[in-house]
DNA sequence: CTGTTAGCGCTTTCAG
DNA sequence: CTGAAAGCGCTAACAG
């Protein structure tokens, strides 16, 4: 098998007898060029005979944009990170955009992420939450470069970005005293793998839980602040561990959706009654929350997660064209109270 | 604020006050050509000073490739597929490659998405398992356009690709017999929502199911064939609805881990028992399987879904250059028979 | 050891 | 209405 040379504009022109020019306008279907209705046909005709397909390099770098947006993603697999990779799919496949997803999850794909932003591999960037090592200086860089960029961050300030924030902080102060003011005394909190490295990433929701605590004059205990939110198995383990120890917590803050509903299934596993014996709590509003038995309080959106905001943000960024100072967007978070607390 | 103007390696050439040939051979870290220290300082330097990154159109146009991958996938948040990207994109990155993912869900999608691919948007591409509305016909023209891919489907036959199959009907043939074998008489199947469309894409699974009823003589009943699979709310409600219905079934075969996990989760609520009251078999192989009460028996690989294989198949064509027949690759499936049934 | 140069394939003025 | 020609920014011969 020998690989066939890719056909170009020229190989049609020559087979329709037109110029490349000409080639160019037909499969563009530019309207402000008037082409009788032959001359495409023949053009059209000789493409397809060749099966021939515009370079996509060629003609980004003479157009000056490529067409693509890039999701930046701190791991694949969540749920959160799921809703936005589809959202941004659909709003990317409306405006005629593909997607490129790169997850960064090491200091290493960090910088090199930050470089292949530099090469213009895309025409816009988001950034989802909770994305590691990515510091807020290369984001200004990018930024500065005239890169459009949607950030999703409660720490980072617009700079020639688009932020977009969720009050976490709040809404899990109110869940907490929640808990607290109908009796609860051992609180457990199980957080995300990345709360217990040195990652630079600081916990919001691990700030406030202990924030609680203080507020509250209970004090803080590290066997009953575990990891595990990341992943359902790992939590179903770590909620049945924390469920069996002599000194069994009353309540579970899980820093996930996932977490939480493997906690509940690790109660309800180990005999216990949920609320009564343990509240659960989790953050994020899955919609699993409210199949569970009993339904799950979250600390989250009011309603399922939704990004189309996000990826309209970006998309207007694009098609504004210039770089402007940059919105700061928030999205509202609350105490969901379910059956659960 | 003034959008600065991407510096070149002209600009950097300037400035360092060499010939862009240098910058490039620098720039690219080539050891082919012996270029002393200290210009190769003051070429860092200057790029550093710039803030300069080669422009990737440029290079792609140049060096005739692309250095990304595509992923197609069917949707976004099936843990199957979350593991193929997951295992893609650690592949791509040893290689140095980034990787765009595509979903295809209408024959719309399919045919930009073909286009793409032949504007050479990617130098090599994955086809997920079940991408629906992709024809052979257009998979076999990417491949003799010279596109390395590897598809992954029990129906394809290679032709300029390599394929990679699930021999899934022996292993749902097996788990369903045994089914009958341990005395169940009315076995509902829950399925995917385009397995009830009138998708192109013939389903494996309940194709599987149906020949188990007729080679076991019972007698197909549409009420216990319903979907829900795709989705853990969607099959939460299924089952539920499945198992209150006056003719209750005694087990239920889901076409995805997904579902049946779902399905546990609805028989405990309805307070009957798994397996006794009713058997629940699923498909795939997720990690949950082994934390459900009980453990989960399913039809699929003997570990946790692994696709670093296929990546490789990938990337060995992609370096291979020559475009080979291709190869067929078969993984395994098979009855993990665990507590559930 | 380094610079000059010819494109990669396309889009888009600008002339005709 | 159509074609010629000038690049987009980079890489890789090739010549010095």
């Amino acid at each position: 098998m020998t690989r066939a040379k890719q056909p170009t504009s020229r190989d049609v022109a020559a087979l329709a007898g037109v110029s490349v020019a000409t080639v160019s306008y037909v499969m563009n279907g530019r309207t402000d060029r008037r082409i009788p209705a032959e001359t495409r046909d023949r053009v059209l005709e000789a493409a397809r005979q060749l099966a021939y397909a515009p370079n996509r390099s060629a003609r980004s770098l003479r157009r000056r944009r490529t067409e693509q947006v890039c999701l930046v993603v701190g791991s694949i697999g969540v749920p959160a990170y799921d809703q936005l990779a589809a959202d941004v799919h659909v709003r990317a496949d409306e405006a005629g955009y593909g997607v490129i997803t790169v997850v960064v999850d090491s200091p290493d794909r960090a910088e090199k992420t930050v470089g292949l932003l530099h090469q213009r591999i895309a025409d816009g960037v988001i950034i989802a939450p909770d994305v590691p090592y990515l510091t807020e200086n290369s984001l200004g860089g990018l930024a500065r470069s005239g890169l459009p960029m949607v950030v999703m961050s409660n720490t980072a300030v617009p700079d020639g970005f688009d932020v977009v924030r969720a009050p976490e902080t709040a809404a899990c102060a109110e869940a907490l005293d929640h808990l607290v003011g109908s009796g609860r005394r051992r609180i457990a909190y199980m957080g995300h793998e990345h709360e217990f490295s040195d990652s630079p990433l600081s916990s919001e929701r691990l700030a406030a839980y202990l924030a609680a605590l203080e507020r509250h004059g209970m004090s803080r205990d590290d066997d009953i602040i575990v990891s595990g939110a990341d992943d359902r198995v790992a939590a179903y383990h770590a909620a049945t561990a924390l469920l069996n120890a002599p000194d069994r917590p009353d309540a579970i803050f899980a820093a996930s959706g996932r977490g939480a509903i493997s906690a509940i299934w690790a109660a309800r596993d180990a005999s216990l009654t949920v609320p009564d014996d343990v509240a659960i709590l989790g953050c994020g509003n899955l919609p699993e929350s409210l199949i569970t038995q009993p339904t799950l309080s979250t600390v989250g959106p009011p309603a399922a997660d939704d990004f189309t905001e996000v990826a309209r943000l970006l998309f207007d960024r694009i098609a504004a064209g210039v770089p402007s100072k940059g919105h700061e967007v928030t999205e509202p978070w609350i105490y969901n109270r379910r059956a659960s607390t």
